[in-house]
RNA sequence: UGAGCAGACUGUGUGGCAGCGCGGCUUUAUGCCGUGAGGAAAGUCCGAGCAUCACAGGGCAGGGUAGCUGCUAACGGCAGCCGGAGGCGACUCUAGGGAAAGUGCAACAGAAAAUUACCGCCGCUUUAUGCGGUAAGGAUGAAAAGGCGAGGUAAGAGCUCACCAGCGGGCCGGGAACGGCCCGGCUGUGUAAACCCUACCUGAUGCAACACCGACACGGAUGGAUUCGUUGGCCCGACGGUCCGGACUGGUGGCAGGAGCAGGACGGCGACGUCCUGACGAGAUAGAUUGUCACACUCGACAGAACUCGGCUUAUAGGUCUGGUCACCUU
RNA sequence: GGAGAAGUACUCAAGUUGGUGAAGAGGCGCCCCUGCUAAGGGCGUAGGUCGGGUAACCGGCGCGGGAGUUCGAGUCUCCCCUUCUCCG
C-alpha cells in the first residue's frame, strides 16, 4: 500500500504519457523538453521518456537519474493536479543534474504561470 | 637489453551531504540496521535445468554434428593426440567422413570437361585431306587422363625400370586416428558450405512458459458409422465430453542456496574428478542499485541483471603477474 | 525479455539448379517541339570510388560489412552491423 501511493505520483500506461503529448502544452531546450497538461486529481504525477536516440542502456539510465534527481528538487513549488512528462535528449546524459534543474525550473514556471 | 609467443588476473579509490529498491527490527507522521550490476550483464549462436502439452507413443519428412580418444548433466564446448598448412623458434591455424552406391553441374574458350584425336607425329594405300596407330609436342582453360628422368619404338605409350605421389594387400608399433617396412598391379578429374550415402543426435513451445486468487462478462461449434480439441509439416495411435476461441484488469507464487564460489589435500600429461573446511549479501515490474561536492593518482575503456546455469562469439583505455622462444652483449 | 523478417544505383525494386558484361520504372542529363516554360516525344545513363590518359576511353574494387568453400559468390556457410514486424 506504500507502494501504491508512490506509484500514484507517477505516470505509468502509455495512453497517459500519449496525452500529454497531443493534449498538454510543451517547451522545448537541448537538454529537455517538458510537456504539462492539467488532470483532475488532487496530485502531481510525472513521467520520465528516454528514447534509444539518447544512447545505449547505460546512457539512458544516466538521463532517468539526472532528471528524477531534478525533478525532485524542482517539483516542490509546483501546485496539485497536474501530469508532467519529461523527454531526455542526446545531451541530456552529459549534463549535470543542476544544470537540467535550471533548464526545468524556467520551463515548468513558463508552463504553469500564464494559467494561474 | 631488444623483439616476439602463450596463459591468467584486474579494470579508479576514499570521505561528506541528499536520495532510491529489497529484507529485518522498532512500531508505523517516522526512525534505525543490513545489502544492492558485469567480465562481458551484450549478441541470442549452441547445450541443459524448469514449466505446459500424455513426466510424450510409432513412423515419414525436416534439422544438426563429422579425424581419434577422453572430460562433462549436456553440447556444435573443452583437453590430449593424429593428419595437413605456416613460422628460424616458442607456437599458431585447420567444417578434417564418403566422389569406386547413384544423380546433377563444370559458363566462356577449347577437338574434347569424362571412354576425348583439332593441329601434329608414324605406317599403309585406290595419293582420296582415305584408313589405321599414337597422347611425347602445340593450342584453350581454374582443371586435359599420375609427375620427372632413362630405356624402348615405325612414331609412341607405366610398354619396362629407378625415385616421388596415389590405390590395394601383408607384417610390425599404437587403445584409436595413424605411422614405418615389404609386395602387387599400373589409375580413378573437380565439386558433397550441390542433391545424396554412412554413423550418431534430435517431440513442440517458451517465464510474455505456467500455477493459484479476485473481478468482468461477449461470441461460436458440433456429434456417436463421426466431429472437435490436445496437435505443431504429414500419417497412425492415445486421451477428453462439454470444449474451444475472443476479450478485461490487478495481486501472489514461479524468483534465486546453485550440475554454483573460495581455500587445501589426493588421483590424472590435461580437460576434470573425489574428499575436507569456510562463506553466501541484487531480485525490480515504466523497471531500484544513484545525484552532487571535495581530495588523490597512472585521469578511468567497453558497457546496466529481468527465470537460472555451462559454453561460444563480439566490444574493451590502461595496468599487473607467470612460463617458454629468438637475437645481441657480459661472465 | 522472447520469437522472426529484410538490406541491391538518389528512390521503388527484379535477379534460383552458383557462370561471362547486375533487368525494369521513377528521377537525372542532352536534343526535338514552343516566343519562353510546363506537358509530350527521342536518345543516354554505375548515375559511385580508385588508378592511368590531354581527351575519347581503359583497368581494378563495389549487391550492408568481414572471413571461408569453389576455377568462379548478389546467390552457399559462419561471424558482426542496421532497419522493421509480432508476442502483454
Amino acid at each position: 500500500m506504500d507502494r501504491l501511493e508512490k506509484k500514484k505520483k507517477r505516470l505509468t500506461l502509455n495512453c497517459e504519457f500519449k496525452r500529454a503529448y497531443y493534449k498538454g502544452s510543451y517547451k522545448a531546450a537541448p537538454l529537455l523538453i517538458t510537456y504539462v497538461l492539467k488532470n483532475r486529481k488532487s496530485c502531481t504525477r510525472y513521467g520520465i521518456t528516454t528514447s534509444k536516440k539518447v544512447g545505449n542502456a547505460v546512457m539512458r539510465n544516466r538521463a532517468r537519474r539526472v532528471i528524477r534527481a531534478a525533478a525532485r528538487q524542482a517539483l516542490e513549488g509546483v501546485p496539485k493536479g497536474y501530469d508532467i512528462v519529461f523527454v531526455a535528449r542526446a545531451a541530456t546524459p552529459a549534463a549535470k543534474s543542476q544544470e537540467i534543474y535550471a533548464v526545468m525550473k524556467k520551463q515548468l514556471d513558463k508552463l504553469l504561470l500564464p494559467k494561474g
